[in-house]
DNA sequence: CAATTCCGGTGACCTTTGTCATGTCATTAA
DNA sequence: TTAATGACATGACAAAGGTCACCGGAATTG
């Protein structure tokens, strides 16, 4: 059933023939994940290319100290996984946990190499988001040496409103490369104003 | 001549075939460019991307305060380019400068995109150079919101000596997202250690 | 429903990093 | 060769952000 969004999905990039169609009902297979169970762990390889139906999630790393790092989040119509992982069938230092019940579609790296050789209309699709991605983490990258833990904060208020609105301080936090205390003291600073 | 170190570059990756390889000798120019000299300014849109032959280059923002913010650099083999004005046509907010003499090779972009269509084994390269960037960025912002400057500092030392060593103390603080100064303390306290 | 966990805020104190002015030396330009 | 510019370091002072302990309330779990 949700498989049609996916469908939806990439036919808003490029009109899907039949075959296409049918190739995607084939290979991508549905999940139900609860909160807080993980689709990815650390020290595991990441297999499978993740698109979100429904929920959210987050991709995080846990430094040396313990402390958890939130590289990005993901909800409906966003694709999560660890390309590094993925790509290079290496051990990955990267989880990625659900944040509320959930539901994904999931691929297999051997299927998705296969709808690229077989339907090249994905590898250019792909190569797109490959590429926005990219371009959302240089953005990200030029914003953290530049801006100001406030000026980030409310950006992301703007920019992803969808997710601010459904997780926690901590989290935002956490992605934000800031303490949930100094997170705190901006907030109030804000509503001052 | 230059044009075959980098049809050597993309026999790394996938063997070139002779039509494959006259595609890359035809479409390629090649340009000198001096140094302090742009191959990209803000407000342009960026309409070639580029590999580096020789010479090193910085890509930056200029913020509201007139602060340079380096992004990334690129050095012999590596590709630079804005590739959110090259897909979408837009005006850059990015510039790209020789940091010393540099030659370079340059392909437009609807001629990159005949390669992909009539030579698909490109488009499978260039996803590859895509994915390994997106994997970069995500490090560095990893990096960013979990390091110290000083832990950065030593990372970029270790990780990137081929540039460290040729370019100057205010451009990798710029890189880091700190100021010349602080680099100049981390600097001094490192060489007591 | 009770116990536990998580979230959000607060405040004292500390560390990291920034600002600004200054001086010296190296490199570049005329 | 000289003048100008850029790089690098320094130090005093300031700002941004972190740490730690604590408290109250909301959400979750059993």
């Amino acid at each position: 059933m949700h498989i049609e969004s996916l469908i939806s999905y990439f036919d808003n990039y490029l009109r899907l023939d039949e075959e296409e169609k049918a190739f995607i009902r084939k290979k991508f297979f549905e999940k139900q994940v609860k909160r807080r169970q993980f689709i990815l762990q650390e020290g595991d390889v990441c297999r499978l290319n993740t698109f979100v139906v429904a929920g959210c999630f987050r991709m995080y790393m846990v430094d040396e100290k313990g402390k958890e790092h939130n590289l990005q989040f993901a909800i409906e119509n966003w694709w999560i996984g660890d390309i590094d992982s993925f790509h290079k069938e290496k051990p990955s230092k990267l989880n990625i946990e659900a944040m509320e019940n959930s539901i994904v579609l999931q691929i297999r790296k051997e299927d998705q190499l296969r709808l690229f050789v077989e339907h090249p209309k994905f590898n250019r699709i792909f190569r797109v988001f490959t590429e926005n991605a990219l371009i959302s983490f240089q953005n990200r990258v030029l914003q953290n040496i530049s801006s100001t833990a406030e000026e980030r904060y409310l950006d992301f208020m703007d920019r992803y409103p969808n997710i601010f609105n459904r997780i926690s301080n901590v989290q935002i936090a956490s992605y934000l490369g800031v303490t949930p205390e100094f997170l705190s003291t901006i907030r109030k600073k804000l509503s001052r104003s």
